[in-house]
DNA sequence: TGCAAGGCTGCACAGCTGAACAGGTATGGA
DNA sequence: TCCATACCTGTTCAGCTGTGCAGCCTTGCA
């Protein structure tokens, strides 16, 4: 297998074939970003606690969460809108609460690994 | 269950038993913190490539791991510098040529959620 | 109609981060 | 002995990120 781009190809290599073998790995630059972006949410204590909170806690209010983390409500809010438009979260509207949940099944995946045990 | 903390019992909530589950979910703050600095670790596409790398392509050297993913060597270096500070890559020496692998289990278990299908 | 609660937004600021550059050490071969 | 290779380090700098503040809109109740 030649998987070294054309132009890398001019340059040593050590062990050709762990090249080969790690080109492969990596794979599609955009595939990686997109996890890469998928980590960064979860790479805040703020929103890592949200997730974690609207994970188990079902659909839970804005300022349900402020209490719950210990966050300001603009802080929440600002986390949540963040998470909105990354699509991991959807907020449903009920007279003048909104409560929002985890709708992304990557993310809630990833959350399972890091759930305290009971 | 009163798992409100003294400091926010004062605050008004909307359902009183989510807010429990929350905190419940949550967990202590050190823990979420450690997990966040984890994901912190994969947020960067960077460090995701070579985390990938060292994930398939078992013990590899500094410049290999620059011509599989693309980056200059020393910008390679400063990522496995972070890493091996953190704990989560070893190099082993040999001649002038150092391999680093991955030796962090729950990262490697994390990794395992985006390696491309083969 | 007035007012408080719940939530959202824009803005400014401090702190962090990744990238590039210059230069350093150690190894191995000519 | 000289030099290229492999890797590491420190520094600087532009850009991003999270936070707090002020202020706004909407909803529900008296």
């Amino acid at each position: 297998m030649h998987l070294v781009p054309a132009e890398r190809a001019g340059q040593r290599t050590i062990d050709g074939h762990r090249v080969c073998d790690a080109i492969a790995a990596v794979g599609e630059p955009e595939r990686v970003r997109a996890w890469a972006d998928r980590f960064s949410l979860l790479s805040d204590p703020g929103r890592l606690s949200l997730l974690l909170a609207l994970h188990e806690a079902g659909p839970i209010a804005v300022s349900d969460l402020a209490v719950a983390t210990g966050m300001r409500d603009t802080a929440v809010s600002q986390a949540l809108r963040l998470l909105r438009t990354a699509g991991v979260v959807e907020g449903e509207k009920e007279g003048r609460v909104v409560r929002y949940r985890l709708v992304d099944a990557s993310v809630s995946e990833l959350l399972r690994h890091c759930v305290p045990p009971r």
